[in-house]
RNA sequence: GCCGAAGUGGCGGAACUGGCAGACGCGUAGCUCUCAAAAAGCUAUGGACCUUGCGUCCAUGUGGGUUCGACUCCCACCUUCGGCACCA
């Protein structure tokens, strides 16, 4: 018996039983606030065979996890896949107990992306893990005072639990977690096979030092002081962000230097390819800056100025500036340059006194106290104040064969070109302080350009021409030949006299820095290396040995001047062995001490039994390395290794994995059990077997092929320089190593079905990478110490996880973060419950036409206003399969929105599309709907003339939300559908069950998605005095007759010839009188 | 200091390649339903003005400019947020 079920709005809801036999009055509800759906319950078709009709996310949220995971709705058919799509978020690194709603805003961004993808017939791949190594988890457990393998336990089952609630599409067969052996192991042996090709090495190098943690800090425990004076004063005197001083991020005493011997990457092989690789790859453009900047490129000119320290000696310096040349007034070494100790022997007296007093306190000076902040002489302009100290030896500018003194100066880093600079007063801010303050000579040699007397407009800033130096490019005077020239032309022709001349070289100076991989800290991967004393003795190491000489040598690119000079890294290898390969992993003991330890070295160092080992070559007594390795070592290949973390075969009669078991605990209050879950036992004793691939690397090759490059990744911009800096370097070592299969000559890969394409080519990790926005609470940036830290928790629990996810997404663009709000997320699901009864009331009855809706009295005109007329679309019996031409209009159009959208990232405006849609959807579904006066003032709701929703319009809403409102949709899908989705029939083509998440998106055309009339502006001078209704397409002429006898636009034309007018096809007519 | 992004109602934010500023949502006000409240719905909502209209004027950080037309492009400045920084 058909049934005509509709809802108007909110809890007034009548039911209509289309038949006219029993059309009683037992059969409307009446209009009442008190709705109740029990009560209504019995009168609903569709109620009893399916379950509660209000939407009730904290039932069908656990349901569909379940169900998603059993028919393993998400996991991609890793081997054989024909069109793989690999979306990659960064995972999170545990630093608290759970993720707070800025990662979820992270990762539900990410998976819109994938299952808008997967819905456009893509297989996608959506990994998860954790990247538990680390200072950040190292520091909660201090914090929280656990030992950090006992509570990565707990935020591993809580932060699953959290990432299974929210929704997302995860493969979590290919989970994988850092510290878990099974991944550590790989991590060191990538580690070995590194050093085996001279990319990691061992050399002497400045590390953070806490003096009141007595610890060893990484850089990302180290912070500006002003942002722990935020804390302590809001009075913002203080506005000169310049005065950074690095503190202790934990206690706030500023850090020193010190020198210990670390283990680096060689990093600065790959300057070059790590640059132009940019130029391909599609990447947010700030994260490319950021990258560029990093690696700090600059072209320049390397001279030696002859000096009189010893006879024939040379002091070398780099520059950017040749056309300064003739300006050099003075020669400055860093105190750790070499040339100092020969100074010093040279020196006599008290000034060899005074030298070695300058040197030594400025090399022993903390990193602040050198750059030296002084009191400003007014407030506004402080300034850097320069020290140094004038030794009685002297170079000889190559140019002008004048004599200049050398000075040693604290502002000169050692660390950065030659560690000597060629001191030009005129022309930089730094020489220029320096020189004034020891009365050296200004020579000007650069003027600004223009012809004289035009001035004011040069570049200087007023700043610049207070401080009497101009660094801009300009004109050359005071140089010689090459007076005249400006700056650009000189330095190319300085440049090319000084290669002539024997006195310059050509060179590139990089700011990329190795990379320190160890760090001296518990929780880490331990670096599997072994030190034998007497091989060191005997000068042998690694490198000494049969298996070193067959070692294949690798074609590594020369950078010798790469940012790195040698003078300050003396590697040194004697003595170091690589752990067998047989030998891995090498397992990080549970240490039960595992502070610092406050000497320097790792607490790995207080455990005999870890340190203790044989020597692999000559079998003495030998000991461990107790550094672990940096947590960005971890993070810089996981995405490699995920898709070759194999799946379970069979999922019988095995123990349910250690963390999955957790996950499903945790999850167990909603309404999970883990005996419902059966696909998640043995994922980890599967992992353990996983990747004994027949030849020994972290990855299959072929499955790698298939699904690397990572297509889409989605990041925060905090790692955009790092992370993925490093993740892109290993990637070109193993690539050089020959670890991959990509191959330019076999692009469909015979032996591993196809290989993926890139427009960027083999050689990057990342074809695609957004960096998202930055959630924010209440106006400020979540944090701890401000305790606006918002948990996702409260939230599903409440609303569900479809309004949350909704209302992230909806709180700005995502590439722009947005301001997370109470009051907001409410109006979200407000919206998604208007969804739930548009589709419920509208949805089933679409099939039936409705027999009585024609029998009730044309309506008057409602109030509401109504955009498409029923009389207008034909006859009634034509409503339930045909759309109107408007509506088919606007379905298409709002498809059209939602799909650019979300494949440009922009989902806030995508989901207003869709409500604005909804929106029309239910006014059409009102109707001509009034409200009829009864006895005594009460009213009742009668349906009087209506256009009903269309079934393919209820299907394409849900579609378009179903990326956003996983859950609500597909049960609503399902209802629609009138069966289960796991039903064992419905499999799709890619043999996953017909769940609207593997649904093709809808498709839009063109032609209708653009309307048919459109309203043109009417412009007279450019200001808009009507709008006119005309059909798409209209021509100038047209529109102007029109146009012309329009009240409002004649006032201002008023007869008067236009000068001119200006037509845009299909948006305005501007007449210019 | 350098590099990057941004500045729009009471609030979060829309606005394509220069073409209707304020979509969508929140909040607020009035109304409907109710004994009442909640929920839900309807209407209004940048400011000013009057002659209340298919009205006018002013409004997108500030000041200029280009243009028939500027949130959008150009110049200068102010502010905020990210990143880098004695980088020679």
């Amino acid at each position: 018996m058909p049934y005509l079920a509709k809802i108007v709005h909110g809890s007034q809801l009548i039911v209509h039983r289309l038949s006219m036999q029993n059309h009683s009055s037992k059969n409307k509800i009446r209009l009442s606030d008190n709705f109740d759906p029990k009560a209504i319950e019995s009168k609903w078709p569709f109620g009893k065979a399916q379950g509660k009709q209000d939407y009730d996310p904290g039932v069908i949220e656990p349901k569909w996890q379940k169900v998603w995971e059993e028919e393993r709705l998400y996991q991609p058919d890793i081997k054989r896949s024909k069109n793989p799509f690999y979306n990659l978020m960064m995972f999170p690194y545990p630093s608290a107990l759970g993720l707070h709603v800025g990662n979820i805003y992270a990762f539900v961004g990410s998976d819109i992306h994938g299952r808008f993808k997967r819905m456009q017939g893509f297989e996608v791949f959506e990994p998860i893990g954790l990247d538990g190594f680390g200072i950040h988890s190292e520091n909660f457990a201090l914090k929280v005072g656990e030992h950090p393998m006992d509570l990565s336990k707990k935020t591993e089952s809580a932060i699953y639990a959290q990432l299974r609630a929210i929704g997302n599409g995860f493969a979590w067969f290919h989970k994988l977690e850092t510290y878990i052996s099974d991944y550590y192991k790989w991590t060191q042996w990538i580690f070995i096979q590194l050093f085996k090709r001279g990319l990691a090495y061992r050399a002497e190098a400045d590390v953070n030092w806490c003096p009141s943690c007595k610890t060893v800090l990484a850089d990302e425990q180290v912070v500006r002081k002003s942002e722990a004076r935020n804390q302590i004063s809001e009075k913002s005197e203080i506005r000169n962000p310049k005065s950074e001083i690095w503190v202790c991020e934990r206690c706030g005493t500023e850090v020193q230097k010190r020198k210990l011997e670390q283990w680096f990457f060689k990093i600065t092989n790959y300057t070059d390819r790590l640059l132009l690789g940019l130029e391909k790859i599609d990447w947010s453009e700030k994260v490319k800056v950021a990258q560029r900047n990093w690696l700090g490129k600059s072209e320049g000119l390397l001279l030696k100025f002859e000096s009189d320290i010893e006879s024939y000696s040379q002091v070398e310096v780099f520059t950017t500036r040749p056309d300064t040349l003739f300006g050099v007034t003075f020669m400055a070494l860093a105190p750790e340059h070499p040339q100092v100790i020969k100074i010093l022997d040279k020196s006599k007296g008290l000034l060899r006194l005074q030298i070695q007093k300058y040197v030594t306190d400025s090399i022993r000076k903390p990193e602040s106290e050198r750059i030296g902040l002084a009191e400003a002489e007014n407030q506004k302009a402080r300034e850097v104040v320069k020290t140094g100290i004038k030794t009685s030896f002297h170079c000889t500018n190559p140019v002008t064969g004048k004599r200049v003194p050398i000075f040693i100066a604290d502002y000169v880093l050692m660390s950065y070109g030659t560690g000597a600079v060629m001191g030009v007063p005129a022309h930089d801010q730094r020489d220029y302080l320096f020189a004034r303050k020891y009365q050296i000579d200004i020579v000007e040699v650069v003027k600004p350009a223009g012809p004289v007397g035009s001035f004011p407009p040069d570049t200087r800033t007023a700043h610049q021409i207070s401080q009497q130096t101009f660094t801009d490019y300009g004109v050359l005077v005071n140089s010689g030949e090459f007076n005249g020239l400006n700056s650009q032309e000189a330095i190319k022709a300085i440049s090319d006299f000084a290669v002539k001349k024997g006195f310059g070289v050509k060179k590139v100076m990089w700011h990329l820095r190795d990379w320190i991989i160890s760090r001296q800290r518990y929780w880490g991967a331990p670096i599997p290396m072994i030190f034998c004393q007497s091989c060191e003795k005997a000068g042998k190491s690694w490198f000494t040995t049969v298996e070193a000489k067959k070692q294949k040598k690798l074609p590594i690119s020369s950078h010798e001047m790469a940012g790195w000079p040698a003078s300050n890294t003396s590697r040194s290898d004697a003595g170091w062995y690589p752990v067998p390969e047989s030998g891995l992993p090498v397992e990080l003991p549970y240490i039960k001490n595992f502070k610092p330890t406050g000497t320097g070295v790792s607490p790995l160092a207080t455990d005999p039994n870890f340190v203790k080992v044989k020597c692999p070559d000559c079998g003495s007594e030998a000991r461990r390395e107790t550094d672990v390795s940096d947590t960005f070592l971890d993070s810089a290949w996981y995405f490699l290794r995920y898709p070759s973390v194999s799946l379970p075969e069979n999922s019988a009669n095995q123990q349910v994995s250690r963390s999955v078991n957790q996950s499903i605990s945790k999850s167990a209050d909603r309404k999970v059990s883990k005996s419902e879950i059966p696909a998640y036992r043995n994922a980890e004793k599967q992992i353990h077997r996983h990747s004994e691939f027949s030849e020994n690397l972290p990855w299959d090759r072929q499955i790698t092929k298939r699904w690397l490059p990572v297509d889409m990744y989605i990041g925060g911009a905090e790692h955009s320089v790092l992370h993925i800096l490093y993740s892109r370097f290993l990637w070109k070592v193993f690539y050089d190593f020959g670890y991959f299969d990509f191959s330019a000559k076999n692009p469909n890969g015979q032996l591993g079905g196809p290989a993926k394409m890139p427009a960027s080519g083999w050689e990057e990790p990342f074809s695609k990478f957004r960096a998202h926005g930055l959630l924010i609470s209440e106006g400020a940036k979540m944090s701890k110490s401000k305790g606006n830290v918002v948990l996702p928790d409260p939230y599903i629990e409440k609303f569900g996880a479809d309004t949350l996810r909704t209302y992230l997404m909806f709180c700005g663009r995502f590439s722009e973060g947005g301001d997370f709000r109470d009051t907001g997320i409410e109006g979200m699901h407000r919206f998604l419950k208007r969804v739930w009864r548009l589709v419920m009331s509208a949805g089933p009855v679409t099939t039936f036409p409705p027999a009585s809706a024609q029998s009730s009295q044309p309506s008057k005109p409602s109030q509401s206003s109504e955009p498409f007329d029923l009389r207008a679309v034909g006859g009634p019996s034509s409503r339930a399969t045909r759309i109107s031409s408007g509506a088919l209009h606007l379905m298409h159009k709002t498809i059209k929105k939602v799909s650019e959208d979300i494949e440009n990232l922009r989902y806030n405006t995508a989901i207003a599309a869709i409500m604005e849609w909804v929106g029309t959807l239910e006014k059409r579904a009102v109707g001509s709907s009034e409200l009829i006066d009864q006895r005594q003032g009460r009213k009742e709701l009668r349906t009087m003339n209506y256009e009903l929703i269309t079934q393919e319009e209820v299907r394409t809403l849900l579609l378009l939300l179903a990326p956003f409102a996983p859950y609500m949709t597909e049960e609503l899908w399902s209802r629609l559908a009138g069966n289960q989705v796991t039903g064992a029939s419905g499999k799709n083509k890619s043999g996953k069950p017909s769940s609207i998440h593997n649904t093709p998106w809808p498709k839009y055309d063109p032609k209708v998605s653009e309307s048919e009339k459109i309203e043109l502006v009417v412009q007279v001078n450019g200001k808009v005095r009507d709008r006119i209704i005309v059909d798409r397409g209209i021509e100038k002429e047209d529109t102007q007759r029109l146009v012309l006898d329009l009240k409002n636009t004649q006032k201002y034309v008023s007869g008067k010839k236009p000068k001119k007018v200006i037509f845009v096809k299909d948006r305005l007519i501007n007449i210019v009188i």
